[in-house]
DNA sequence: CTGTTATTTCGATTATACTAGAAATATTTA
DNA sequence: TAAATATTTCTAGTATAATCGAAATAACAG
């Protein structure tokens, strides 16, 4: 994963509806949601709520599949993988050796 | 964790300069590194050094130690792991039943 | 077709972020 | 004190993002 695509896409789940957005998705499993259900559960405005979707998708966290009327979201797990574990690539032998540290340094405080 | 706190903090590692100098710092370990090094390593203008420094601290994935002129920058790997940690929350059943096709396929091929 | 529901596009407002040069402020060493 | 090094503050231009109402489009059901 390169830097510039992993920066995009964490900027994309910085945000506090697009990430409200992704653990509802996340909850809601590998079957996905209607967009309407996502609008009327979190109760964000239908045009605010394409926006952030639009976004997601662009950066591969949002998959969407039509049936009849509605679009279902789903989130793709994978990329979601990703990304969680780039922020950590190449940090695992410190963190263990970290833990303890700052586990002391808590319990200190 | 909140979610608001997350947004924050993934926005914060959502760019490219600010990712590029925690990567850094998760190489470096958690003996850190001075400012200056970072500067010089990464060919950041000192100024906007400095303000990306101000928000990884603001959102606590960095820590800081005066020691002489130099300024040592570490990285705090337990908040980095608890954002981490953060997107995959409540989607284990699925990611494991995922993977379990996957495996189930791929034992078949 | 006509109406109904679902979703998107448009457009405009408002706010916030990125960037970096120049000057200022420490902090140390001679 | 003066000079050297390290870092921050100030300032300002530029760009990008968030928000959402109203209107437009798409997909279906009768």
């Amino acid at each position: 994963m390169k830097l510039e695509d992993a920066a995009e896409t964490l900027a994309q789940l910085g945000n506090p509806t697009r990430l409200e957005v992704v653990r509802y998705l996340v909850k809601a499993g590998p079957s996905g949601v209607p967009v309407g259900s996502i609008q009327k559960q979190l109760k964000i405005p239908a045009s605010t709520l394409t926006h952030h979707l639009k976004h997601l998708k662009g950066v591969g966290l949002l998959m969407q599949k039509r049936e009849k009327t509605n679009l279902w979201c789903s989130i793709n797990f994978d990329r979601l993988h990703e990304v969680s574990d780039y922020l950590l690539e190449e940090c695992c032998s410190f963190s263990l050796r970290e833990s303890d540290n700052a586990k002391t340094e808590r319990d200190a405080a």
